[in-house]
DNA sequence: CATATTTCTGAACGGACCGTACATGATGTA
DNA sequence: TACATCATGTACGGTCCGTTCAGAAATATG
């Protein structure tokens, strides 16, 4: 094994094209969009990037991880922390933010991509570590700063909460028995901070 | 064409083969439990069950329509609506009946089934229709007695809060980034009930 | 300059599974 | 017995997989 440089790209040697990367990439993101990820195989990637398979299978294990970062790279606009102090209008404006990026193809992608993690390993953590993570860090933090402004009670699950505020909007994307919209935003919102029942004093 | 019996059955020939449905049906629940759902192919099926490619064909369109015909067949335990007059008892017992039958073998191929309903539209159909549309209902119907006994305000959005309380479950088997237990059903119950609010009188 | 090293390419491969077709035999009803 | 329908085995063309190979291209080093 040889000494690898600084950042462990060789040397020596032909370097890596970028072109080829950036063909590919823009491929994947193409065919995602347009013949879904059933239709985006590598074998179609390859051929709409004007790029050998092997290429391909060198720098990525698998369609998965390819797709993934296809596309990171065309949708990365859904991460926004602006702390107000009124903590429903926070949640509701990073709500209303990953909702807006779901109603366009970038929707349905999202759907395919969970979908394919449950085969794919690299993908199923690279969803959780470079998607979801980062998103329920911004939440985390509207949550910590409303609990010690004492507008949030303190003994509560914070993993939870993020589960109610978010999961419902992948799982409507998933199933699609309901649709989702600004009023969705609302609801959910609401019902979370402020409960449902009608007798308030029960905790 | 000619006249259908009855129930859609012909009335001439050779009836359907008891024998082979069931091997079908029993061979795809043995293989998604051991193998999953990626090795449930038609091919597997058909040669687990002893029986030919064709005969699944002929009564089933695709291996999602197969798949989810065995996983009723097998998994048919987590329905339950008992009335106590105790709204979060109640939908806690439900709550938690799902996540107990998740914790096992179902809640993988249920994460499977779902992943293949993303491009099998008779299989998510058939998800939406045979699996969440019933327990919704019966969540539903939770609820609106609630209402009706002036537990629940009356102005909410019944289908958001469902989604409040089972997608978490859902979104947790799809991407693991927590798991589920007993904790968290009393969290889910609790937050969307009460609110997560230190500042009850805002509503 | 030549050389070493790595990347990219095209072509080809064995393999899995798909969905379908065909011929044959099995099993029922009229 | 005649007829209709089902089940079976075999085989096929097709797509995509993941890999191998030989050769050409691109860069750093001596």
């Amino acid at each position: 094994m040889t000494t690898p440089s600084p950042q462990g790209f060789p040397r020596v040697g032909r370097p890596r094209s970028e072109r080829a990367t950036n063909a590919i990439l823009e491929a994947t993101a193409d065919l995602m969009e347009e013949e879904g990820f059933a239709a985006t195989t590598i074998e179609a990637i390859a051929s709409r990037a004007g790029v050998s398979k092997v290429t391909i299978y060198k720098w990525w294990p698998t369609r998965g991880a390819v797709a993934i970062d296809a596309y990171f790279r065309r949708y990365h606009e859904t991460l926004d922390f602006t702390d107000t102090g009124d903590v429903a209008a926070d949640l509701s404006a990073q709500l209303q933010l990953l909702i807006t990026t779901f109603q366009g193809r970038a929707g349905t992608i999202m759907g395919e991509l969970i979908s394919q993690a449950q085969r794919d390993a690299t993908l199923a953590a690279a969803l959780r570590d470079g998607w979801l993570q980062p998103r329920r860090d911004l939440t985390a933090k509207v949550l910590r700063l409303a609990i010690d402004r004492g507008q949030i009670r303190p003994d509560v699950n914070i993993e939870s909460i993020m589960d109610q505020l978010y999961a419902p909007v992948y799982w409507r994307l998933l199933m699609r028995h309901q649709g989702f919209d600004h009023e969705l935003v609302l609801s959910l919102v609401d019902n979370v901070l402020h409960g449902v029942s009608a007798n308030p004093n029960l905790a």
